[in-house]
DNA sequence: AGCACGCCGACT
DNA sequence: GTCGGCGTGCTC
């Protein structure tokens, strides 16, 4: 045979759907003829793998002109022949694997429906049966006389059939009056086909949602919706903020630019944190695009999401509106990207491969040469940043003259009320407001930032917080130890007894639940309505919406809750908030406590006053001069933003440098610790080998959860500009790690600018 | 991650 | 003598 000399052809590169770092390479393979014709990037295969002739599937990823290896397996045949993604994802999932430090598999199933191609649990198409002609007209028309007398139900079925190439068996019934007999027999007759049709379970009730027309803009809005359309229609690349309070209309803005979107015939993705994709914002999309709008959201089952995805690839939607995982919605011919709420923390994924949606958004805005719009009341600093630079354009929507007026705040100092001998979690004034609010039937939220674990050091009779000399983090108290440690650095330092800045006694840690709340409200008013909601009290799938409807319908007069009731509740009856205790977020032990503050306690004092009457809104706090607060209660951004950018400059937090997390996890305490010892020092070495890189390695030292199902955990943290050299130099301290012998009981997790030090 | 190959202890 | 322990090394 002349089968030797003959060079290799038919090679695939295949990623197999295995999560181990040691196969995160492409494996080559060949393919037969007729095979290769078919194969797509993007497509599932399943592929002989191992010594022992294991059989696994893998993606398609690459279809090259020669492999270094010889002797190739071959592919053994094509599970899903509709690719799961095309090249542009694929780059996408490139770009996850370097940023998230994962494999190339597991940035694939990131972008792929649970439940879709290499994961067994196939979700099945939910079809119907119906009936198709099995014979050409003329004969129809022919049978259809000789039947007309003798079978009057079977005539009136291949009428029906003659004017429509497939009907549902149901509708069939419905419409002809004839019995599923009559059907039966024409199919056995072979007159009729039966057959199966898709039908799309539909999360939204489209019919049921009344259609809205484009509000005429104000001058503002009609600004920005100009630019963000005329930069979609030159397929210019940009980035835009759109900065807007609650109720200046920053909706009305992203939904006629995507309008001027679909008129071209492009499609949009709509980005919205997890809580905001209620009802009520599907119902504003679907109310302006009908059926054109898909949804994805965490709460879809598996067939649901299945479905939605099916019909954006097919092109039978072009408005996208979803949370995180949306970002990778299949459409093909994008035209606009949109993140509403941008700040939200929901966009940065949990679990590995822990990527930022709006890094995705950026990817993928670029690759299409389309612009991004980032849309917030309180952008994240680093976004406003680039905003200021003048790398995004920015856009500024003043309030609404008609909206209702932001509710006049006040900030109660907590410290006083300890000199008061009020041991209470609420002070004198909110309990006369709330008073006052039951005597006229009106509404109040109270709000309180529960964390169960991290709790901060502070006095309580001046205010002072104690916090890490070389990272200005507040330390974390440990109950069991009676130390307090900063979970940047690692930090340790005994309880101090009595107040360093006034010599008080009263310095202890800080934590209080909505439970606690809850019980002396209820002992405080026992006349009144009192409703808790928080992670303890909405589990299932409605209830944080039955909650909500109970709070409106029922006239409750207290609501307790913790985040949850912070975002984007509307109800004209509520005038009173309460912060209960704003240090909780301040004091958090991350150097986004501040933004995350002036965030929370701006949204949940938008709370108050929605409707005709005017809100009051009380923030609690045992550090009443915190230029946070003082900002929030004033609403404004502006000042905040000069301030705090500025401590982020001094301190080199983000966006003036990048930080990286390393996480060690393993039963071992000692040989952990020594571990990350180890690793550190070694990444310090590396640094110095190369003083160019501004990089400046923290700890180890235990994380805040510092053990979890009898896994100790410790963390090493490094501040520095975000480049290529710094991933390479983690990169390869990765790859030694795996081959370390360590790694065996040693896990080791990279992440990129962590929303938190858990 | 799996799975086979490989070199040391108690058994039909 | 062999069956099987899980250490280690490879997978197109």
């Amino acid at each position: 045979m002349w089968g030797d000399a003959m060079k290799v052809k038919n090679i695939v590169g295949v990623v197999i759907d295995r999560m181990s770092p040691e196969l995160d390479r492409v494996f080559h393979y060949t393919a037969p003829d007729e095979m290769y014709e078919m194969l797509e990037i993007g497509m599932v295969v399943r592929v002989p793998f191992g010594r022992g002739g294991a059989v696994i599937d893998g993606y398609v990823v690459d279809m090259p002109e020669e492999a270094e290896v010889k002797n190739l397996k071959e592919i053994l045949s094509i599970v899903s022949p509709e690719p799961l993604f095309d090249t542009k994802m694929l780059a996408v999932c490139r770009m996850m694997q370097k940023e998230c430090f994962c494999t190339l598999a597991s940035a694939i199933r990131a972008i792929t429906p649970p439940g879709s191609g290499a994961r067994r649990e196939r979700t099945n198409d939910k079809t119907i049966t119906g009936s198709s002609l099995a014979i050409g007209f003329d004969e129809a028309f022919s049978i259809l006389e000789t039947v007309r007398k003798k079978a009057p139900a079977q005539a009136k079925i291949i009428e029906l059939l003659l004017q429509n190439d497939f009907v549902a068996n149901a509708d069939i019934r419905f419409l002809t009056g004839a019995s599923q007999s009559a059907i039966k027999s024409l199919e056995q007759k072979g007159i009729i086909l039966p057959q199966e049709m898709e039908v799309f379970r539909n999360p939204v009730e489209y019919d049921k949602i009344e259609r809205t027309m484009p509000l005429a803009p104000t001058p503002e809005q009609k600004q920005a919706i100009d630019r963000i359309s005329e930069a979609a229609e030159k397929g210019e690349n940009r980035i835009f903020l759109l900065h807007g309070v609650t109720g200046s209309g920053k909706t009305e803005v992203f939904l006629q630019a995507i309008e001027s979107v679909i008129k071209r015939g492009k499609s949009a993705i709509v980005l919205v944190p997890e809580i905001a994709l209620t009802p009520q914002t599907v119902a504003r999309f679907v109310g302006r695009f009908g059926v054109r709008v898909a949804i994805l959201h965490s709460r879809l089952s598996l067939g649901e999401r299945h479905d939605e995805y099916k019909r954006i690839k097919r092109g039978q939607a072009d408005v996208v509106v979803g949370v995180r995982s949306a970002i990778f919605a299949p459409l093909s011919n994008l035209g606009l990207i949109v993140m509403d709420e941008e700040h939200e923390t929901s966009y940065k994924a949990e679990n590995v491969p822990a990527y930022h949606a709006r890094d995705i958004a950026k990817k993928r805005a670029e690759q299409y040469g389309i612009p991004l719009v980032l849309a917030s009341a309180t952008p994240s600093l680093e976004s406003y940043f680039h905003a200021k630079n003048g790398e995004y354009e920015l856009f500024t929507l003043p309030e609404r003259a008609n909206e209702s007026k932001m509710p006049e705040a006040e900030i109660v100092d907590m410290r006083k009320e300890l000199v008061g001998g009020n041991r209470s979690v609420l002070s004198a004034r909110l309990k006369e407001e709330i008073a006052h609010n039951l005597e006229r039937k009106e509404q109040t939220i109270l709000f309180l930032n529960r964390r169960g674990f991290s709790t901060f050091v502070s006095c309580r009779n001046c205010g002072y917080v104690v916090r890490c000399e070389h990272c200005n983090i507040p330390m974390t108290y440990h109950k069991n130890k009676n130390f307090m440690t900063c979970h940047y650095c690692g930090y340790t330092t005994p309880n101090p007894a009595v107040c360093p800045e006034c010599g008080s006694q009263y310095i202890r840690h800080f934590g209080t639940g909505t439970q606690k709340v809850e019980e002396e409200v209820k002992e405080l008013f026992p006349n009144a309505t009192v409703l808790r909601m928080d992670v303890d009290t909405t589990g299932g799938k409605a209830s944080h919406q039955k909650i909500l409807e109970q709070f409106e319908k029922e006239k409750i007069d207290i609501l307790i809750g913790t985040q949850m009731v912070a975002k984007g509740l509307d109800f004209p009856n509520v005038t009173l908030v309460g912060v209960l205790a704003a240090d909780l977020t301040l004091n958090l032990d991350d150097f986004r406590a501040g933004e995350r503050t002036f965030d929370l306690v701006t949204q949940v004092c938008g709370r108050a006053g929605r409707g005709e009457k005017k809100g009051r809104a009380l923030i609690q706090t045992y550090q009443p001069e915190s230029h946070v607060l003082h900002y929030a209660k004033q609403q404004d951004f502006g000042a905040f933003y000069e301030e705090e950018i500025e401590l982020r400059r001094a301190l080199s937090y983000p966006p003036f440098c990048d930080i990286f997390s390393v996480l060690l996890t393993g039963n071992n305490e000692q040989a952990l610790s020594a571990y990350a010892a180890k690793i550190a020092n070694q990444l310090r070495m590396e640094t110095l080998k190369n003083d160019g890189m501004n990089v400046e390695v923290l700890g180890p030292g235990p994380a805040v959860l510092g053990k979890i199902n009898n896994k100790y955990r410790y963390r090493i943290l490094l501040k520095c500009e975000a480049n290529d050299e710094v991933r390479n130099m983690l990169y390869a301290m990765q790859k030694k790690h795996h081959q370390a012998k360590e790694s065996k009981w040693i896990s080791l997790l990279i992440e990129a600018n962590p929303n938190s030090m858990l």
